[in-house]
DNA sequence: TATAACCTTTACGTTAACGTCAATACTAAT
DNA sequence: ATTAGTATTGACGTTAACGTAAAGGTTATA
């Protein structure tokens, strides 16, 4: 498309999915393309929807949850129904993400171990 | 169980998961806890690869990927099959952890903001 | 204008990671 | 020894997140 429009296709090969994919997160109300007749029209605002929601799979979230923070991102300010209720969630959402951070940190030192290991072995076998 | 020795329903407890979701790790060859007659005893070095499950599963990997990082965090030193085959895979690991790393950043940031809209909201309401 | 290369909907299929029985066995304490 | 509380092994059920195939519209371009 010559217009900051993208197909579906488009789309999927930008991010490295299927159409069937982006489909199932329009069916889910994770995103809301446009339509010239029947065929859909992604702006580049569905472009960052969909940024979005790729960076909540990869952050373990279901697409249901994705959609709920997809919902409260793009609320108008006064829109967020029971702030308060919100806060706890917030709350545990940051300590999930906190310990997640630990997570990366483990697993980046163990793959140094490991690439060592691996650099051990080729050198003894050369 | 008196000794450094743990049941499944132990475990279970301490993880916050199901006896049904251990035995399903040791199906898949996970977890390898000794026996005493029929009954499962966890050992603390099966605790400890139960820990390490739990991670790799927030981290976003599926049982299978798991278990083979197990199996190679727990090889000898020279058990390391096709090391330069893995050398390549591990970059591929370690590029998707950076990105998560930033992952979790934004996300956490995100937080902030919307705490912040949270806060404000519940001010006005006051 | 024909035709290849897309797009659409509909609908059933698949896989991972367990959940949920049921029937049975063991174990601890009374 | 009896009984309450767990444990064990099947085995089928469930859910999320798409895959896949069928049957048919649309669009770009030669």
């Amino acid at each position: 498309m010559s217009d900051g429009q993208f197909t579906i296709s488009d789309l999927a090969g930008e991010f490295a999915l299927t159409p069937r994919a982006i489909r199932h997160y329009e069916e889910l109300g994770l995103l809301h393309p446009g339509r010239r007749g029947t065929v859909r029209l992604f702006s580049e605002g569905d472009r960052k929807r969909l940024r979005l929601v790729l960076r909540g799979k990869r952050l373990g979230f279901s697409l249901e949850q994705i959609k709920e923070m997809l919902d409260l991102h793009y609320a108008r300010p006064g829109e967020i129904a029971a702030p308060e209720a919100l806060l706890g969630r917030i709350e545990d959402h940051r300590a999930a993400l906190l310990r997640l951070r630990e997570d990366v940190g483990m697993a980046l030192s163990w793959l140094e171990i490991l690439e060592e290991r691996c650099r051990g072995h080729l050198k003894k076998s050369a």
